[in-house]
Parts: structure tokens; sequence; C-alpha cells
DNA sequence: TCAAAAGTGTTGGAATTACACCCATGC
DNA sequence: GCATGGGTGTAATTCCAACACTTTTGA
């Protein structure tokens, strides 16, 4: 089978930076290739799109067959067409991000033949074709969009103490952050609901849970209110 | 001569907004379809992406092409690829806007056999496609990126006063602005030049002219300095 | 001299920062 | 009982919003 066209057309995939927060790090998935070009090199999961396939379900698609990510939080973030980007032909990719906690998202490690493994973005190895490139893009646009809007929460549990966000936006955007402030802000937004639950196993007084109340943050939105921390 | 793959691909354009501020109004530049789909339709410029070219090449090849405008301030601001968004086929659009000053740009209203005009935001025709929707997108993302990072000036002439600047931002904020706050804050920021010149053929006070310091912008940018209005 | 827009400071209230100690829990 | 992180309030400062009149110019 094959295919036909008056002109030309580069090739078109999509490629998505996987970020998943574990108690240390900011860690990102990756893919070792199993064929050339770049062979067992580390790559962002990714994959051609399908005629007639829109472009978001593509991303999502090739998340669940690399990764068996899915139902996760994803966005899309850029999209490079340099002819020379991938020396066999001239091919154009959609960047997209996605955020989920790794913990509860353990991605089966291989799907198929290749290996997948989660890398701290402070020791990362170098990347096939331009995915150093696109993975940075991808960091800046998570540290500028954390700032006005409420995607930290992704990186978390359903349930997390205010400690762990308070960590969460200090790594992210790499400045301490004064605890007393950090709270009397977060809790100011209201978008906050507070269990009844407390941490367990902790070996010190077990912190309170929260969840993030997406309902209470819509409606707020709709009356004009900015979510900044 | 024709090109065979040996899987199908979508089509893949880039397309483009092209913002313009006049005397009265911001204005979106637009282009009337010589050929079906969408007949005589308004639409954005833009057209294929060749094999071996840039994306953002691509879009600058285009907008010189149809509407004459070249050396403009232009970014991607995001890919369409749902699959039935052009009857023909399945075609990729990555998306553009520009910034252009409507008087210094006046681009030639018709170059090949097509028509193109300024069209007031607020007065649109339909468009063809889902341009309508690229529209809204590019709309929102230049009220969002006027905040913090200083677009605004491509908007303008060289040489522009402070009332001219004042009102570019409330008419694309659509909210009023103090004038005492606004120009003490704008000259807080450090990146106006204050020039020798003044208005001419004013029927009133001549305003004086301002020119955006780039240079003084990118120095001020390593320093950790945050753009903001 | 009139019309039209340019240009200019102060003050009160709100928001933000800096900062330190007691509490609860598990070992 | 001690080590570990959880949880809390106040005072000083900075930032922001509100606000009105005089000046310059051309017609």
């Amino acid at each position: 089978m094959s295919y036909t066209y008056e002109y030309a057309r580069p090739a078109l995939t999509t490629d998505c930076v996987v970020f998943g927060l574990d108690d240390e790090d900011l860690k990102v998935l990756l893919i070792q290739r199993d064929i050339p070009p770049y062979e067992a090199r580390w790559a962002l999961p990714g994959g051609f799109v399908r005629v007639g396939e829109d472009i978001d379900e593509s991303a999502r698609r090739e998340l669940r067959e690399e990764t068996s990510l899915k139902n996760v939080f994803l966005e899309q973030l850029y999209s490079f067409g340099h002819p020379r980007r991938d020396p066999r032909e001239h091919v154009v990719t959609i960047a997209y991000y996605a955020l989920v906690n790794l913990l509860e998202h353990q991605p089966r490690a291989d799907t198929d033949a290749r290996k997948a493994a989660w890398f701290p973005l402070d020791d990362l190895p170098t990347l096939a074709f331009d995915h150093g490139k696109i993975l940075e893009t991808a960091r800046e646009r998570l540290r500028g969009k954390l700032r006005y809007e409420p995607i930290g929460f992704e990186l978390l549990p359903e349930k997390f103490t205010l400690t762990e966000l308070q960590k969460l936006y200090e790594r992210i955007l790499d400045e301490e952050i004064d605890k007393r402030n950090f709270r009397k802000k977060v809790k100011k937004l209201g978008i906050l609901e507070e269990t009844e639950e407390v941490q367990s196993d902790v070996a010190h007084r077990a912190a309170r849970l929260y969840r993030f109340d997406q309902k209470q943050y819509k409606a707020l939105l709709k009356k004009g209110f900015n979510f900044e921390l």
C-alpha cells in the first residue's frame, strides 16, 4: 500500500515531554530507541500522526502505546519544523507536554521491546534529534505556567499536604518560599478543599491532606478570578 | 510530478493572524479566497509548507506572497489539526500571529488576483475553515502576552507618544487605565528612550515622542528584570 | 480666547515580606 | 524525652489606586 500526492509533504509527528514528580525530584520520561537513526539513544515518546486523527489524540495514543500512560494532563507545547531536525527527511513535530504523578501513574517500564525510564532533569542523557531543545522549551513553559495556572496539582497525588505543594513550587521555580506566607496565599485562593485525613506512616506529626477543588476553581474563573502563586 | 509515501500523510500548512493598529482600532488582515472551498470567503493568509523549508520561514513566505508584508514581528501561535477542519482532506495547520503598524506597513491590497483587507476585530466577516477559532486564539494570546512581554511596541510606529501607548493597552485589554499611574509605571521600567522630537501637525500641545529601547530591554532581561504592565 | 490634549505628585489603603516559637507524633 | 516536621500571627515596608489642576499649542 502506498500514497501519492501532487506535491511533496513533510512527515508529521507528535512528541511528548512527560514530567513526573516523586519525593526527590522533577523527572522526565524517556524511551530508548531500538532502531536507527540514533539507535540506543534516549528520546521523547512520540510517533507519526495518522490521517483522520486529531493531533491531540495522536499525542495521547502515542503516550498510551509507548508508556501505557492514560488520562493524564496533556497540553500542546510548540511545533518544531527545522528541515534537518531528522536526518532521514523533513519531519515536522507538534510537541506536547504531560504532567503526571510519578507514584500514582507508574508506567509499565517496557511496553514493546523498548525501555522507558525516568530521568531527573539535572542528570539527562544526550537526547536523539532536537529533543533536548524540545525538553528545554517544555521546562520553560512549565515554569511560566506554574505561576498563573493551577497545573502544579497535576504533579501531585489527589490528596497532598501543603508542604508537598510548597516543595513542588520551590523545585520547579528554583527558589525558596516562606512557609507561612505560602500557606496564607494558597489558602486565600479558596481552591483547596481541606479533607478530614492526615498523612499516615510518618515519623513525626502527620500533616493535613488537601485536595484541589476543580469545580470551585472553574466557578471562580467565571467571576474574573485570577490564579497566581 | 508526484510524490509517493508508504503511509498516508496529512497536508501541512501555516496560517497567519496579522494584527494591525491604526488610529481607531485593532484590525486584522484577511484575504478573500478565489477558489473553492469557501470561494469568496475571507480567510487568514497562509499556505502549504514546502519540504525543506522551516515552518517559520514558510509563514514568512506566505505572508510576503499574499500580503507583501516583510520584516514584521512573527511568532508561532498554536497548531490546529482537527481531521475535518478542511473539507477536502486532513490538513494540519501551524498558526502564527504577526504584529504590524498599520500606517508604516501598508500591505499592497491585492497581490495576485486576490483581495486583501483590514477588518476591525469587532466587525468581522464569517471566516473560512476554522479560521475564526484561530483568530480568537490569537486574540487571547495577544491579550495575555501584552502584560508581560513588550510586544505592544510592535504595533506602534518607531516613535510614539505615551498616550498612543496607553490607548493601545486600553484597546487590547479592554479596560481603562489611569493616565498618571500608567506613565509612572512605564517610565520606571527604563526601556523607553525619550527622543528630542515632539508630535507635529496636531491641533493642540504636541506630545513628546518615545522609542522602545530594545538593547536596554535585553540587557535588563539578563539581570532578571521582568517586564510587566 | 478657546478647545484639546499634555503633563505632573500626593496620600490612604492593600498587599507583601520578614521573621520565631510551640505543637503533635513516632520512635 | 527527643527528633522531626506541622502549624500559626504580627509588624514594617512596599506597592498600587485614586484623584484634579496647570500648561502648551494651533485654530
